[in-house]
Formats: C-alpha cells, sequence, structure tokens
DNA sequence: GAAATTTGTCTATTGATATAGACAATTATA
DNA sequence: TATAATTGTCTATATCAATAGACAAATTTC
C-alpha cells in the first residue's frame, strides 16, 4: 500500500466488517503481519479501525472462515499460510509451467463443454465470420487442491473438432492442440481487468461473497500467426497475483 | 462476462445495491447497454435480479451519483458515455503516450514527493542498500479531466537529487528522468493485483465507496539493466483496463 | 495460585438495508 | 384526450449491520 490510511468508508454499500477483513488480507499479503504472526488484539485493533470490538471480531470470523486466520481463546489470531501465488502472463503462458515452484500439484479440469455459434467477440478475435460454430471449453487450475483460475477457451470447431474429448483426457491445453498439429503457439494479446466476484465465480473458485477477481481476455495464436484461441479466465486476487514477463 | 449469472449473494457484507450496481457498470463497460440506450425499466430489473424494485432503485441511483446513468421521469433510464480507457503496458510504457488518441487532454500532477529510507521492497527493487536515502514521488493521471492513475515512484536520492522540482515543472518523468541524463528506460517487471478502494484511493481518484482499483508494482530500468525506478500504480477498474504488450 | 491478557458468548439498542404496497408526476402512445 | 408505461415519493415493516456493555473461558505471566 501506499499512504496506508488504513480507514473505512461508512455508508458505502460494503459492511464495515468486510472493508475491514479485506483491509487485513491485503496487510498479510504485503507482509505487514508475517505467516504465523499474531495480528493486534481484538480491542486494540477496534481502536485502530475506530468501530466496535464486535465489528473488528466479524471481519476476523469471515478470514477464520476464509481459512486466512486461526483465533485461539487466551493467546490470539495467528496468520495462517497466505502466499499469493504468481502467476506469470507472456508470450508462452502456460497453465502448469507458470506455478511450477509454487505449488506441488496443479492441474486443470474440464467442467463443461459446447458447440455454439460465435459472437462478434469471439469472431473478430479467432478470424471467423460471426455465427459460425466455435467449441466452448470451460476449465478450472487447481494449484494444491485450490481453484487459483476459471477460464472459458474458444476454439474453431472445423478446425479442432473433438478437442473437448482431448481436453478431457489429457488435462491439457498445450497437449490437446499439439493433437490438432499445433505444436506451438503464442500469447498475441491481453486485456486485463477486476470486478467482484459474481456468485458463478463464488462458486466456481470457492470464494466467499464480496471477493474480487481478476479478468484476462487473451488471444493465442500459431507462430505464424494465426488466431487459434480466444480466452476469458479469472483469477481470484487474494489467491493470484499475475507476473508480466516477456511478451 | 462468461456464464452471464447476473446473480447476487445477500449476507455477503456487500449491500445488494451496490452487487447490482456493480453489475450494470460491468454490463455497459462490456457493451450489453450501448451508451445512450435505456436501461430495462425498474420493474423488470427488479425481476430480473428478484429484489425489490427500491433495492434497484438504489443501485440506479448510485449510478446517476457516478454520473454513468441518467433518468427521466415517464421515459426511462438512460446510459451515458462509459468507454473504458485502455492504458497500454509494455517495455515501454508512457502515461501520456499510452493514452494518446483516447483522451484529448492528459497530464499527470505532481502530489507530492519526500525523502525517505528505503524499505525492504524499495531498496530490494532498486539495488540499495536498506536504509538508504530515496527520493517518492506521488503522481495523479488524468485524461480529459477524470483521473485515472495514482502512483508512487522511488527513486534514489543521490542519483536523482531534485527530481521532484523537475517533476514539479515538466509533469513528466520521462522529462525528468532526462535531466539526469537517462535518455531511455524500460519496464523491466510488472507485477499485477487487485484489491478495494481504501479512504485514500477514493480520494485521489474520486471513486465511490466499493470501487475496485487494479495495483501495478513495477521497476524500470536503463537499457543496460540498470534499475532507476520503482513503483506502485493503482487504475480505477471502473475506468480503465490495462492491455498488455510487448514488454 | 493469582493476576493480566485475550478470545468467546450473551443481551439490548440504534441505524442502515431490503421488502411491500400505494399513489403521484411525467412522458409517450393509441 | 385517454391510456399505458415509467420514474419519483411516501409510509410501514422486517432483517442485517454496528454499537455498547457485561461476563465467561482459556492462556500466559508474575
Amino acid at each position: 500500500m501506499i499512504g496506508q490510511a488504513n480507514s473505512i468508508e461508512r455508508r458505502s454499500g460494503v459492511a464495515l466488517w468486510r472493508q475491514i477483513a479485506d483491509q487485513l488480507l491485503h496487510s498479510i499479503a504485503v507482509g505487514d503481519f508475517p505467516e504465523n504472526a499474531a495480528l493486534p488484539p481484538e480491542v486494540a485493533l477496534a481502536e485502530r479501525y475506530g468501530v466496535n470490538r464486535h465489528t473488528i471480531r466479524s471481519a476476523i470470523a469471515a478470514l477464520v472462515q476464509e481459512g486466512v486466520l486461526r483465533a485461539e481463546q487466551g493467546r490470539g489470531t495467528f496468520v495462517l499460510s497466505r502466499r499469493r501465488l504468481s502467476y506469470p502472463i507472456g508470450a508462452r503462458t502456460r497453465f502448469s509451467e507458470g506455478l511450477q515452484g509454487q505449488a506441488s500439484e496443479r492441474h486443470i479440469t474440464l467442467l463443461a463443454s459446447s458447440v455454439e455459434p460465435a459472437n462478434r467477440r469471439v469472431a473478430e478475435s479467432l478470424g471467423l465470420a460471426k455465427g459460425v460454430d466455435v467449441i466452448r471449453l470451460e476449465t478450472r487450475g487447481e494449484a494444491d487442491g485450490m481453484p487459483v483460475s476459471r477460464a472459458a477457451g474458444w476454439f474453431d470447431a472445423r478446425r479442432f473438432a473433438g478437442i473437448d474429448a482431448a481436453m478431457a483426457e489429457t488435462g491439457s491445453i498445450t497437449a490437446s492442440l499439439a493433437r490438432f498439429g499445433v505444436s506451438d503457439y503464442l500469447r498475441q494479446s491481453t486485456v486485463l481487468s477486476a470486478r467482484h466476484a459474481d456468485a458463478a465465480d463464488l462458486a466456481d473458485l470457492d470464494l466467499q461473497p464480496g471477493a474480487i477477481v481478476l479478468v484476462t481476455v487473451a488471444v493465442n495464436v500459431t507462430p505464424d500467426g494465426q488466431p487459434i484461441q480466444f480466452s476469458e479466465s479469472r483469477f481470484p486476487a487474494e489467491r493470484i497475483e499475475l507476473k508480466l514477463s516477456a511478451l
């Protein structure tokens, strides 16, 4: 954080306990409260934020629920592991490789697939006519059992017919594309935004209401510039940061 | 958006009217409701979100307050301009150039400057010893009179003594660095995250409580790899998207 | 063992959020 | 001009969020 104002807004449509929970989460992520350290006692936090102790307790309860804190009667409240994974985005963005070294177990699950007519956005990105059939793959990425991404990918249905089966079998976009003669692909463009998690995000990513998701909209192309995949991915901001590298 | 669930969460610590306001904002940004188009009538929206009409009215009132919507009795509620600027991030990220063509007027204001001992993060990034003096520049970027970024930049105080004055005079980081013999610089690394705007963000960026900010932490280096600037920038997610390019 | 510190639970009260219904005011349309 | 559609205002009620205070339960410290 910059100015470290540590202040909160009333009548904002966001409950005080949630604002405080968010700030604590941020303080922890930034390292103000290291792993296993004790948080200041509830009374001290209440004074610092200018709220009632019960409001602090609500914020802490939410973070305990999220698995960020552990409260022990008589001892204090302690910080559990809250390391954010750093997901590299660059010319060769690959899920599993990207998190190598940060999580021992990582995989992608195919949640659903469908064939649908391309909407304007998908069609333009893939260089197809609007309305042409495309295959949509809905996937979730997990690292050490924790959901870290939720993505939708669109592919030309004629060129990549059966990629859904390949994906289900291999659990890898890269491997699936390889079956269709795509030995290599590059990230052509990435546009980034952020918003509140909606109900679908909450369910898919196992988040608590009020969480924030990072959203990337990207196009992958073959080395000779032919677009093969359009995707929209969502990352829980509390678990992932995006590290931009050579692109 | 992906599944387009358009649903909301109760008892989440985020008021329903704010969740709905956020979703409407997103729908508008994505183009579901084009500029000058009429929103569905309040009764229809109430049914669609499964809430009372008064709750919809609260959400709309907030967006009217933010200047996103205009309500006219007897006619309907209409979308005002809600174009998000696209801020390019790449090897040569420069504020003014980046928004060229998207905003006719754009400039950086120096809000404050100070000399302080480098903390661990700044010291490591700049290759200095912890505690060495660094200059901190607090700036705000504006496009067409609207705040679009709020940044803190840190520089080695010995090498760049007086850069605060240069910044105040030129209104440009690039021009200021040029005075110290830095004719060119590159973006070495960028780490990206998102969080709720805190009180300082709300004031600096003229945001409404509950808004989301994109946060970039970056290091700029000279062409031969010498780090010269460490920075942390915040962008209002409702006004800016980040477009990642060759980095 | 006693005291101090800290989290856990309970009751009560106030203000913000959300629902429900009715009707007024304005605009567009038949 | 009448009717329908839409936003604006008002009252009433229920639930959630936040404050306030008191005391219990567990742990650490002296």
